[in-house]
DNA sequence: TGTTTTAGTGTATAATATACACTAACGTGG
DNA sequence: CCACGTTAGTGTATATTATACACTAAAACA
């Protein structure tokens, strides 16, 4: 079976940029290539789009098949379509990014076998296609995004501690706060429910903290802007 | 001649959302449908993308085509896919947007005789597909992005005086400024090159300006980055 | 019980944003 | 020719926000 066309069309991806914190390193969600071209080089996540999903369903679908990743953080990033950036044919893939909180947890390899692993971005490896080039623009909106809209939270565990909130920011933005002035503005926003102490080691417990979602929503109808 | 493929591929469009100050009026470029579907309504300039032509080329190539635009601002947007956004068949269609200085000069039909007008976007008609959507996420990143980038001039001409800008970042944004505060935020960013003065009815002239982009480029190197 | 390690807190100063009102220049019409 | 209408252009005082900076608290362990 086959489908014919009055004019070529291109064909059409998905390709998802998976960021996850991996022992406050910030790393990506990468597959090795099982078969030419680029075979055993690592490339993004992604696949062909049925007919019957859309951009979205494709991209999450996409994911689940090839690293069992599900219910995440996930949004549109940019639409590549040069005409040779996949050297068999021409092929527009529309790139997804997204954040996961349990980086630690190993994602299973996909039904096809091909291996998933977390990759620091600090420390790539080269990448299949214009891969590379889609990972830089994924790096970019996030150190944008992360700076006006809480997205941050999605790297952590529902409940977390102030420290590590800001070695989060300090991580993904290459550049570190002043930890009072940090607290401060981040308590200001009123956003973050306060819960139970947690002791992890020979020191003082530290307060868990939750990021109130619903109480972001209010805000924002009030004209609240989320800022650094 | 067609093409056949061994899987269902979704045609792929570009449509371009173009804004153009029209008597400090921030209006849109429409065309008015020939054909059915959406006979007679307006839509978005777009179409289909050739084999051998990037997004972006596609884009500027309809642009041409059916408004005779050229050479102007033009940036991605945002990728819909919906599975039922065109009524015919799946359509995946990458959405631009630009900016033009003289929206004044009317745009002249395209070959195929269909209707070109700017269009003022508080009193827009209803659109073909979903082309509402597009615009207003186009809206949406307009002003966003006008606030932290210099985008703003490409809508003004060339040379143009401070009360220029400043209605446009108004008419843009919804508020209005204090006039000596935008002025001195204006000017002490540095981008701005100042030539003769220019004087237009019975009042005191008004210094024309013009945007530097050279400078504007040193300067993000320095780190610099622009806040309306 | 003291040593180590991380958590948690306040204040003074600098920088930035805001609010606000008059003079300058030109053209026109009485 | 001068009074009026209209737009251009300018500075300062105050409030708000950002920054810099150092010690005490609590827990575990030796």
């Amino acid at each position: 079976m086959s489908f014919k066309y009055k004019y070529a069309r291109p064909a059409l991806t998905v390709d998802c940029v998976v960021f996850g914190l991996l022992e406050d390193c910030l790393s990506v969600l990468l597959i090795q290539r099982a078969a030419p071209p680029f075979q055993g080089d690592w490339a993004l996540p992604g696949g062909f789009v049925e007919m019957d999903e859309t951009l979205e369903e494709a991209a999450r679908r996409e994911l689940q098949e090839e690293t069992g990743l599900q219910d995440l953080f996930l949004e549109q990033l940019y639409t590549f379509g040069d005409v040779k950036r996949d050297p068999r044919e021409r092929i527009v893939s529309v790139a997804y990014y997204g954040l996961v909180r349990q980086a630690a947890h190993p994602p299973h390899a996909g039904s096809d076998a091909r291996s998933v692993a977390w990759h620091p971005v600090d420390e790539l490896p080269s990448l299949a296609f214009d891969h590379s080039q889609i990972l830089a623009k994924a790096s970019e909106r996030l150190q944008a995004k992360v700076q006006y809209q809480p997205i941050g939270f999605e790297l952590l565990p529902q409940k977390f501690t102030l420290t590590q909130l800001q070695i989060l920011y300090e991580t993904i933005l290459g550049r570190s706060f002043d930890k009072r002035n940090f607290r401060k503005k981040i308590m200001g926003m009123d956003l973050l429910e306060s819960l139970e102490e947690f002791s992890s080691g020979p020191h003082r417990a530290a307060r868990l903290y939750r990021f109130n979602r619903r109480r972001y929503q209010m805000l924002l109808k009030k004209g609240f802007h989320f800022e650094l």
